[in-house]
RNA sequence: GGGUCGGUUCCGGAGCGGUCAAACGGGGCAGACUGUAAAUCUGUUGGCUUUCGCCUUCGCAGGUUCGAAUCCUGCCCGGCCCA
């Protein structure tokens, strides 16, 4: 069973109010846990699981989750921490990107403890006089207080003032939902604060904060999609765990802390053996790959993710599941590349071929008339990760 | 409504009549080194063509010219200033 402490300050970046929070916890009531998710793309990444994972520790103490979708806010876009006005989405594209959410949260989180609401339940009927009602509620000094808000509006960019009812309707959710604590990430702070606000202005108990930490994706900056650096929950087994084991080596700590189990104290212990030098990063990051797979998808899946990766990075044998392409005749290697899309145009391929990309049968190849006969068997390689074998 | 600056290849941002498929940086891809790490170094980054070359691309539509991303006209979109 985890600890109070360990709850409030595990891979927890903020808490606010603490003592309320300790507080409400002591007293041994369910409290209603809020997190909302803006369904603006399909997959949602490891990052996400974050805050999921968070959740599920405190279900697992008789809490009760609710989840909003953001059926409304995401048409919006948030705000925070973009420079320009993000593409408004179509009611269908959040409605099927959402479909695919909950599949995913319920990975994570025990689905018998959530509730899931949609935006729309109390927004649909929302009318003009309520929304004017928000809007007079909030002062655009307050507004302005938002780092992001104040450079747009410094800079001179374009800022609607429809972007500046984001954190009034996020902070309504909180209203409608009776929330008793919001979940989000660290960018939320100001969105998750303005619930606060709204809460107390109607006489209601103003929700408590528990902010997570952002994690870092592949390329070591934040954990976006934007960044195409993610580590998505749907990935299959061993592209998954590539992509972990291509992380920068610091992200080591943060990531056993937030999304695994192993002891704080144990976390601690590693921490310190990194920097000392005495253990080999390598060896630690593949027990994370493997317990990342093992988490998203089976511990079996974990253990042949590993081995796939030793054979194919490691002792660079060929991977066992090659996809085949059959031919029906002699056919040029650059037809070959652009159908099997190992390159997408001939031109690219050439150019593959010329950095020394490309191998066929394991040997580099050097001109571009190579021919591939049908059911020759042999692999052509692009890199170090694509492959097509030619039957 | 008026004035003014601007819309360039994935992004940022040069170019301002031919030598422009378009500098430079970022990102991506490939190579070297490795631990598919980081850092570093190299190459490459519209398509077709094995060469010659051809086609599409610089907000949109026309026009001037032997020739336009570059000049002109109209339109659309954004920033700033004035009202």
């Amino acid at each position: 069973m985890t600890t109070t402490d360990e709850l409030l300050t595990r891979g927890v970046a903020e808490v606010i109010i603490e003592s309320e929070l300790r507080q409400r916890l002591a007293s041994g009531a369910p409290l209603r846990l809020k997190q909302g998710f803006d369904p603006t793309k399909p997959d949602m990444h490891i990052g996400h699981a974050v805050g999921l994972r968070k959740l599920r520790k405190f279900q697992e103490l008789g809490h009760q989750v609710v989840l909003i979708v953001g059926d409304w806010t995401a048409q919006i876009g948030d705000p925070s921490g973009r420079d320009e006005t993000r593409t408004r989405l179509t009611a269908e594209e959040v409605r099927a990107n959402a479909e695919t959410y909950m599949e995913q949260f319920f990975r994570v989180i025990d689905r018998t403890r959530t509730e899931v609401r949609w935006q729309s339940e109390w927004f649909g009927k929302f009318g003009l006089e309520q929304a004017l009602d928000l809007a007079g509620r909030f002062t655009l000094a307050q507004m302005l207080a938002h780092d992001t808000f104040r450079k747009r509006y410094e800079a001179g960019t374009a800022l609607t003032i429809l972007e500046l009812m984001y954190p009034m309707l996020q902070g309504y959710d909180s209203v409608a939902m009776q929330a008793d604590v919001e979940f989000g990430g660290t960018d939320q702070k100001f969105n998750i604060l303005a619930g606060r606000e709204l809460m107390a202005q109607l006489g209601m108990v103003p929700q408590q904060v528990l902010l997570l930490p952002l994690i870092p994706g592949t390329d070591g900056r934040k954990m976006s999609k934007t960044f195409l650096n993610t580590v998505d929950m749907r990935m299959p087994p061993n592209e998954m765990f590539g992509r972990v084991m291509s992380m920068a080596d610091d992200v080591l700590p943060l990531y056993f802390e937030v999304l695994s189990d192993m002891p704080v104290e144990e976390v601690a212990e590693m921490r310190q053996s990194l920097v000392a030098g005495s253990i080999n990063p390598r060896d630690l990051k593949m027990r994370l790959a493997h317990e990342v797979v093992a988490q998203f998808h089976t511990p079996a899946d974990g253990d042949a993710a590993e081995s796939a990766f030793v054979r194919q990075f490691v002792q660079r044998e060929l991977p066992e599941d090659i996809p085949e392409h059959a031919l029906s005749a002699p056919t040029p290697l650059l037809d070959l590349m652009v159908a099997t899309k190992l390159a997408p145009s001939k031109a690219e391929a050439r150019r593959l071929i010329d950095g020394g990309g490309v191998r066929i049968a394991g040997e580099r190849v050097h001109g571009y008339d190579a021919l591939l006969q049908p059911g020759a068997g042999v692999v052509v390689q692009v890199g170090r990760r694509k492959f097509v074998r030619v039957v």
